[in-house]
RNA sequence: GCACAGGUGGCAGAGUGGUUGAAUGCAUGGGACUGCAAAUCUCAUUCACGAAAGUGACGCAUCAGUUCGAAUCUGAUCCUGUGCUCCA
């Protein structure tokens, strides 16, 4: 599998370091509000990630984090007259909803940074030990000239870094580009015990701590949006190998940004749509779908449109579903003739081009691509008297690749014995060639949420989402 | 200013030197199927001539170049986005 790393800037040939095993860390949400669609984006493309290593008979350990300690905790918890904990709990179970809405998996672990203290203040001791950070007025900085390779993730030297870096007359930094790793506490914030007396750990540093603590000093895959490049990603390189003396990842992945009007979806901004938000006019797989439907390195431009078109390719998908089902229901015990053999073998075609898309660095849109040509194959076979273990064949391939993009999750619904009734009314009226019937039937099943169609194979029944 | 992406058909979006293959999806139109639908299959959707089959030309931001051959490589230009500051 060839994934592009940030840090060399081309594709490169995934090893892991454990055979058979992969570690992945993947910024999480700072949990002060609902989380918008631009935030989702990582998770689900990463999630995409994991179920693919996954698919592919990989272990994988999936740490993602919760920032539960920051400025816009402390500044929404004013705001709100509450406590700092108050707002982490409410929106990391917000979290949790919104990511089931959109089959975003739970991580395997979803370490919250104020759990955490204990590590952050041990790495941080080994960064003074090792001359990396240094104590000022209560505060601790990185000493971010002393640590060589500074600036070898962003592509940006120390002078080019210096000239943008902003200058504050007041800074107890011995240089303007050290950043903070503890923050002493001021009036009315929460602290914890250091050994530099109260405070609370930097941003950058969490991330360090987490991934570490539960993948170890080296590990495989760290991701996260475009935007935390730098400065954050570029921090937890110089805080852990500063520390460690030990590489730290091996492959950064980030993804492109969701774009309004083109132009870059932020909570700084206010341009941004909350998922939650979407999910009152939309189905939150089309929102899955869309976002599957470009690389995830590109950017995209999110528009209801956009969704409309998503939530259409993905009605496609479910149709090809039923198709299958509606072939099992007809479906002999007996081996695959000849053009069911080059079905199985066009799902056979459809699986390798899938995964020989996903290997090159995860095309999920060449992916779906695989699995279309797949769903137009299924709409070839004949309607009736196929071969059960053709069919299983279609459904178990279709089904496996789906999961691996997390879609088709929607179940396949029976239909109710009032339903039925009416559907064999109409099949009576039919043979007594009673169209007036027959078509108010029809309309009385789609009022109570049915498609039905009729087919050389009989009538088709299918639940309208 | 410095750094990094990118500009592909009506829309979205793959492709990144080679047989007319611009995949796939969406949209629109024709045909097939149907009692009618729906779904599906199929063809078409740059321009010119033509009723049509077809013929010719152009074509993947623009211009120039490399090459037997370019959307794909090189150079220049224009434009867009992002980072350098909290942000996925």
């Amino acid at each position: 599998m060839q994934l592009y790393n940030s840090m060399t800037r081309k594709k490169e040939e995934f090893k892991p370091i454990h055979e058979g095993k992969v570690g992945i860390y993947a910024c999480g949400p700072t949990v002060y509000n609902y989380f918008h669609i631009g935030n989702a984006r990582p998770f689900i493309v990463f999630d995409v990630l994991r179920r693919y290593f996954e698919y592919r008979g990989y272990q994988v350990t999936f740490v993602q984090n919760f920032t539960d300690i920051d400025d816009k905790m402390i500044r929404r918890a004013a705001e709100e007259n509450t406590t700092v904990d108050e707002i982490a709990k409410r929106y990391i179970a917000e979290y949790y909803v919104d990511a089931k809405a959109l089959d975003i998996r739970p991580a395997t672990v979803h370490p919250r940074a104020t759990e955490h203290i204990p590590q952050i203040i041990a790495l941080i001791e080994k960064l003074i030990a090792n001359g990396l950070a240094y104590e000022s007025r209560g505060d601790v900085y990185y000493r971010v000239k002393a640590f060589p390779n500074y600036g070898c993730l962003c592509g940006q030297n120390l002078e080019d870094l210096e000239s943008g870096a902003r200058v504050n007359v007041d800074e107890q930094k011995e240089d303007p580009l050290d950043f903070a790793l503890w923050k002493a506490q001021k009036p009315g914030e929460p602290a914890w015990e250091s050994p530099w007396g109260m405070g609370r750990p930097g941003w950058h540093i969490e991330c360090s701590a987490m991934s570490t603590t539960y993948l170890g000093d080296t590990f495989d895959i760290h991701c996260g949006g475009k935007d935390l490049l730098f400065p954050h990603h570029e921090n937890e390189i110089a805080q852990t190998s500063g520390a460690t003396g030990k590489p730290y990842v091996n492959y950064w992945l980030h993804n492109g940004f969701i774009n309004i009007d083109n132009e870059k979806m932020s909570k700084s901004k206010g341009n941004f749509f909350t998922v939650r938000d979407i999910a009152k006019e939309f189905d939150l797989e089309a929102v899955r779908m869309f976002m599957l439907s470009a690389h995830y390195r590109s950017p995209i431009n999110f528009s209801r449109e956009m969704i409309e078109q998503a939530q259409s390719s993905l009605e496609r998908l479910y149709t090809a579903r039923d198709q299958l089902n509606f072939l099992a229901q007809g479906a002999q015990k007996r081996e695959p003739n000849e053009a069911e053999g080059a079905f199985m073998a066009a799902c056979d075609k459809s699986e390798a081009d899938f995964n020989t898309a996903m290997d090159d660095d995860m095309n999920t849109a060449d992916a779906l691509a695989a699995i279309f040509e797949l769903v137009r194959e299924v709409h070839k076979l004949p309607l009736s008297s196929a071969s059960e273990k053709a069919v299983a064949y279609g459904q178990q391939k279709l089904s496996a690749l789906t999961a691996v993009l997390g879609l088709l999750n929607r179940k396949a619904d029976g239909v109710s014995q009032d339903v039925q009734a009416l559907v064999d009314e109409r099949a009576q009226a039919r043979a007594n060639k009673d169209w007036k019937r027959s078509d108010e039937l029809r309309d009385q099943i789609k009022a109570m949420g049915y498609t039905l169609e009729d087919t050389s194979a009989g009538q088709k029944v299918r639940k309208v989402v």
